[in-house]
DNA sequence: CCAAATAATTCAACCACTAAACAAATCGAC
DNA sequence: GTCGATTTGTTTAGTGGTTGAATTATTTGG
């Protein structure tokens, strides 16, 4: 959880704060911690962490395990762990050829997942997002069913977004759309918060949640366009508007093939979804030259192919590696990691789900505050 | 400033928190603010503000100007403003063909500059590293005649850092260099802490300070190498291991001119110092190219040529706005602003003067205790 | 059955902030 | 000039949250 620095802090902030800490620790435990342990971890007094726990406990975030788990000698821990029938976050996706729902509850795992195969273009904006919400309500309904209650929900978008409204979404035809008031919508979701994002900014949150341990990476999203998302230590870098990732758009060849964007030469040309389905030999040429230019800007020291690109891996790995090693300034340093996405086509729903619950466990007391 | 989410929070970090929400308000407020004119624009009580102020008076970061401000009816306030007597930052600068030393006091005006000209190749990292010592120690010298306290060094060195080691210095043909323990070898600096960046990035800093307004910029320094700072939001983005901005070895063409690094068609083959001094055709088209990917991957909205892009400014200005024109994708919707910087050679060494006192006022609580 | 060990809770103390009352210092009106 | 209005800054009691030490709870092993 980070403080803005404008705004003051009271007691109150150090308690929100240390809910988030402790909930998190739960999380990332291996094996389900005794408050002692979450004690140790963190550096807190048992004593406060006990107060903590009994208000998550309260609120629901985090349960005592039944089985105390066997320990040595001594009184037996009480296992703590998340609540599997608690919060859930609902995700949806648009894309030019789909619609999908997914709901994933606190503890990060797929409760119910639907998908609409069909061309959404046809319908317009109002059109599909209409039938998105419908296929939200069913998910749901299912996951409400099963205990669960959703505490919002979160759309991925292939385009440029800003806030609720969708700038621009070449594929879909669609522009300045405000998704989240369509969405809202649908009576069965009119009462979640609804936050709207760039597709492949939720496709790297999913990665993030399935691949766990590291934390930097770069998530290139191959669909009908290319994009990417940034995950520096954990965290989404979206850039000062949103509009960060556009790595479709950057120059490969200067005075190369035109690009519908009105530019010559982008990424997308050489390495879209055509170009790998046509067997383009210099689609992996092309993608290790813009990768590297990523890595010389942000030093990133993974980067990860999803989408389209996970079935092409193996081809394009060699070429795309040969690249970075040659362009990227500090490879000498330390070698750039190339692998394969975890996730394939479902990483944008399963992260835009995940996005709802990551906020829920970024702020405990903001949920615990909306439950009580 | 940012509290780590890994960590407990007690009430002491609250005072730290807020002690620093204190100092920045006097330091960001046009006029000298009263007590109660913070609490105003903080949120927090006037009795709180009172009693953070007591300390920051106490520990010489702040003085209560002596003709107080005039206002209308009631007590006259007591005028607030940095102590200009108290910590200040010494910045050191190591490039090819000078050295350069300049002291920084907390309300940010230069008050020392040191300044040598000479080719730093011949004697080497420890030789270089102790002529800068040398100069930074008179700087210190006249800055503590004026009643200033050196809080730290900070140092720009053009090559790539990781914390104190400087890995690669191409153009000063320096490799693996312990540079903080080097000029700690001076024994007029052996107790003051030390810091060592990378010369792009505390130039960015540098121009932050005065140019001010914007907190989101892309800074391009083109010395013998071409290297960029991105600050976001106010904060220096360094990359996971410090390497971030090497737009100097971005390609712009693949096939282009051999690059020292051994790449091809580096960015810095067609708009380094040299290719500007030959009057380079290329050079506006290359940087456009260049900082067009830039813009499309971290959505910057303002890029700052400094250093040797300075004075030719005018000239690349139209080449390079084509560019960004045609080639971000994002330019539709909200155009690129390029601008030349305030600073001239003077950013990096200023720069590193201000990272010094910018951690100072970020926890003023940590200046504090060091102090009493 | 008791000692040792570990887990969790209770309670007094402390720290930092808030809210409201109070003191200080000026202006303007009569 | 003196007095009320006004604004600044301080004082004081109260509250929320953490700490640390003491206490209670529950097990294992001799």
């Amino acid at each position: 959880m980070t403080t803005r620095s404008s705004a003051p802090v009271r007691q109150s902030s150090v308690r929100a704060h240390n809910l988030a800490l402790v909930l998190n620790t739960v999380a990332n435990s291996a094996d389900p911690p005794s408050r002692a342990a979450v004690s140790a971890a963190t550096g807190l007094t048992r004593a406060t962490v006990s107060a903590l726990v009994d208000d998550l406990i309260a609120g629901g975030l985090v349960t005592e395990l039944d089985p105390p788990p066997r320990t040595g000698a001594g009184r037996p821990a009480a296992g703590l762990a998340l609540t599997a029938a608690g919060p859930a976050g609902l995700g949806l996706e648009i894309n030019v050829d789909y619609l999908a729902a997914c709901v994933v509850d606190l503890t990060g795992a797929v409760r119910q997942r639907f998908t609409e195969h069909a061309d959404q273009r046809p319908a317009g904006a109002a059109g599909a997002l209409a039938a998105l919400g419908r296929l939200g309500a069913r998910a749901r309904l299912a996951a409400e069913a099963d205990g669960l209650v959703i505490a919002g929900v979160a759309l991925a978008v292939p385009g440029l977004v800003s806030g609720d409204l969708v700038r621009v979404a070449p594929n879909l035809g669609w522009q300045n759309t405000d998704a989240a008031a369509l969405l809202r919508g649908v009576p069965e979701l009119a009462d979640l918060p609804v936050a709207v994002d760039n597709e492949a900014n939720l496709a790297a949150l999913g990665e993030l949640r399935v691949a766990g341990a590291n934390p930097d990476f770069l998530y290139v999203s191959g669909e009908i366009g290319i994009g990417a998302g940034v995950v520096i230590d954990g965290e989404l870098y979206r850039g000062v508007r949103g509009w960060s990732g556009e790595i479709g758009h950057v120059t490969v060849y200067p005075d190369g093939r035109p690009c519908r964007c009105g530019a010559n030469g982008c990424l997308e040309q050489y390495a879209g979804q055509e170009a790998l389905a046509a067997d383009e030999p210099l689609a992996a040429a092309a993608l290790g030259i813009a990768l590297s230019a990523v890595v010389n800007l942000l030093d990133v020291p993974v980067i990860v192919l999803g989408g389209a690109f996970v079935p092409h891996f193996e081809r394009l790995r060699d070429g795309i590696e040969a690249e970075l090693r040659r362009r990227v300034l500090t490879a000498g340093l330390a070698p750039v990691t190339l692998r394969a996405a975890s996730l394939g086509a479902e990483a944008a729903v399963r992260g835009a789900a995940d996005a709802v619950i990551r906020e829920v466990r970024e702020d405990p007391a903001g949920w615990l505050r909306r439950t009580s």
